[in-house]
RNA sequence: GCCCGGGUAGCUCAGUUGGUAGAGCAGCGGAUUGAAAAUCCGCGUGUCGGUGGUUCGAAUCCGCCCCCGGGCA
């Protein structure tokens, strides 16, 4: 299988779609925000006429209302990948969120899910009481988990909390546990990654495409459901600059220059992942897709 | 030519009654195992426009000069 990482904006699902044209390929989604339903241009998700070109999966696939999670992808991941093994096609899996890319390379804990109730309530025990208290309460329960966190990481301290609660053994002991789902066979790792100053001006001319492609109207449809502001499509890039703009509390050029502000930020964070974890074996430059694809051709033709 | 504002970090600006300067953004580094486009942690010497003076001590007060706004001529 081929996985191809990089940051937004990078070129990739470009080259895994001419790949996948050419090769016979299945284009898999690796990217946290494009698994959801309800916004496909924020996302840069594939339109219709893309994904006619080649078999996609997992775009799309979650509800907003939802939380993903890298379990949740990991399972769907490893059931795509043997499905177009299957039918002799080549899984290409493509996205730039660099943690299902580590799970899908190492595998998870297989820890048991944290029933919504318990994690609500240790939301709001972490709201009530604050970082501090919360943290030395998950001392006396895990303290490992505890050390290891600071007082402000609030999403980690709920989680430690949360899965303690549930199953009454510390996330430090289940995270010690073997890892279990990597998925199987050889992968060839590609990473895109574009000189900074070419990246950013392409992530600033995308937004700008994205807001004349509809963007605004797709965010209006999302804030009509009203769903819980802490939810993972909520805190996609551009929907809270989307909304100020909405409201009046934000110029159109005031909230472009926000929105590709946080992209670029994003764009930067992706790219030092993926030069410290994801130890490609090939990395591309340029977007010069043709070039990209007979070396990757090339790689692959030898060791298929 | 005269009057009023400004000139402090890459950018936007704070800087109280004189005690050799600090926020946001940007930048850099790090953590990260079920929300990851998330959640956190760390990193600030810069001719304080220049120069002379007052003072034990000046970004701060005074003189002169330079630059940028605006106004009056």
């Amino acid at each position: 299988m081929l996985m191809i990482c990089g940051p937004t904006a990078a070129g990739k699902s470009g080259l895994a779609l001419a790949l996948a044209e050419r090769w016979g390929g299945v284009i898999i989604n690796a990217d946290s925000m494009q698994l959801y339903s309800d916004l496909r241009i924020l996302t840069a998700r594939p339109d219709e006429a893309e994904m006619a070109r080649a078999p996609h999966r997992l775009y799309g696939v979650v509800d907003g209302a939802e939380r993903a999670s890298v379990a949740a992808w990991l399972a769907m991941v490893a059931a795509a990948v043997a499905a177009a093994r299957q039918v002799g096609a080549l899984p290409i899996i493509v996205g730039g969120t660099g943690l299902y890319f580590h799970a899908a390379i190492h595998g998870i804990a297989p820890i048991p899910d944290v029933p919504p109730e318990i994690h609500a309530e240790c939301v709001q025990q972490l709201a009530a009481q604050g970082g501090q208290a919360f943290r030395s309460e998950l001392a006396g329960r895990d303290p490992v988990t505890a050390s290891r966190l600071h007082d402000g990481d609030s999403q980690r301290l709920v989680r430690a909390m949360g899965v303690v609660r549930a199953t009454g053994r510390p996330l430090s002991a289940w995270q010690a546990d073997p890892h279990q789902g990597a998925l199987d066979g050889e992968a060839l790792r590609v990473a895109m990654m574009p000189p900074r100053e070419e990246l950013y001006a392409a992530i600033d001319r995308r937004f700008e495409a994205m807001m004349m492609q509809g963007a605004e109207a797709e965010v209006a449809a999302l804030a009509q459901r009203g769903l819980d502001p802490s939810l993972p499509v909520m805190k996609a890039i551009g929907v809270r600059e989307i909304i100020a703009m909405r409201a009046g509390d934000m110029t159109r050029e005031r909230a472009i220059e926000m929105a590709s502000r946080d992209s670029r930020r994003y764009a930067k964070r992706q790219m030092t992942w993926i030069r410290n974890n994801f130890n490609s074996q090939i990395k591309f430059e340029t977007q010069q897709t043709e070039r990209n694809i007979q070396e990757i051709f090339a790689i692959l033709s030898k060791t298929s």
